[in-house]
DNA sequence: TCAGATAGGGACAAATTTATCCCTATTGAC
DNA sequence: GTCAATAGGGATAAATTTGTCCCTATCTGA
C-alpha cells in the first residue's frame, strides 16, 4: 500500500470533493454502479481501458470514503456486490451534468484534445 | 515538455471532460479566473498549495483546450490577463455545483478523508 | 484434467504529475 | 546598489498513479 508523503489541503468544497473524487475512474465507477453494474467483473468489462488492479484500488478508496459499500457473499467462486451509499447517490446528479456537458461539446472537445495530444 | 506514451480513451462525455478538466488545480483556476483573479501572480497567491510551475503548466493546458484565453501586455515588468472563453464559462455552473456539494458535506467529508489519510 | 470465471492482494515497473531550482529582463523601493 | 515583483521556460528530482504479473481457492464446462 502506497503511503502518501504530503498532507492534502482541505480548505474549500473543491478541495474536499477533489480528495474523494479525484481518480481517473471514480466517476465512471460510481456511474456504472448507479446504472446497475455492481459486480467487480461487470465493472471491469464496462471499463476495459483500466486495469483490474486500479479499479480495485479506486473502489477501495470510494469505499473508505463511504461513497460506495459492498456486500460480500460467502460463496465459491467469490461474489461481491457494490452499491451506492446515500452520500454516493447524492453525487449522481452532478456526475450526470458533467457527462452531459461532455456529450454536448463532444465534437469540439474531441477536436481540441486530439490537436493537443502532445503539446 | 512531457510527451504522453499512451493514447487517451474518448468514448463518452466523462472521458472527454476528464481530458480537459483532470488536473489537480484546473477547476480552481477556472473558478478563480471567473471570480476575477486573472493575473498569474494573483492565481498563485490564491492557490498557495500549488507550485508556480504546475499552475503555469495547467493554465497552458486549459489554454490549449480553449477553456481560457490570455492577453499579453507588451510591458515591463510583464503583465498577463487570463479570461474564460465561452467554453470555459459554460463550465462555471458545473464547478459551482461541485463546490456546493463539497461545502454541504464538509464535516462528513473532512472526517472521512482524515480517517483514511493512509489507507 | 485443464482452462476460465470469480475477487483481490503483493511485488515491482512504468507512466504521469508535481515540486525545486535556476535563468531571462526591467522597474521601483529602500 | 540590491532586492522584490513580474511571467514563464528548462532541467531534474520526487511524489503519485497506473499497469503487469503472480498467487490464493473452488466450481463448471469441454
Amino acid at each position: 500500500m502506497y503511503e502518501r508523503k504530503t498532507l492534502p489541503e482541505l480548505n474549500c468544497g473543491l478541495d474536499l470533493i477533489g480528495e474523494v473524487l479525484y481518480g481517473k475512474w471514480k466517476m465512471r465507477l460510481l456511474w456504472f454502479i448507479h446504472e446497475g453494474f455492481q459486480r467487480p467483473s461487470e465493472l471491469q468489462r464496462k471499463i476495459p481501458g483500466a486495469s483490474r488492479r486500479v479499479l480495485n484500488v479506486q473502489l477501495k478508496e470510494l469505499e473508505s470514503h463511504e461513497l460506495v459499500g459492498k456486500v460480500i457473499y460467502p460463496v465459491v467462486p467469490p461474489k461481491v456486490d457494490y452499491y451506492l451509499t446515500d452520500l454516493g447517490k447524492s453525487l449522481i446528479p452532478i456526475i450526470r451534468v458533467i457527462g452531459q456537458w461532455g456529450d454536448q461539446h463532444d465534437q469540439q472537445l474531441r477536436a481540441l484534445i486530439l490537436k493537443n495530444i502532445n503539446l
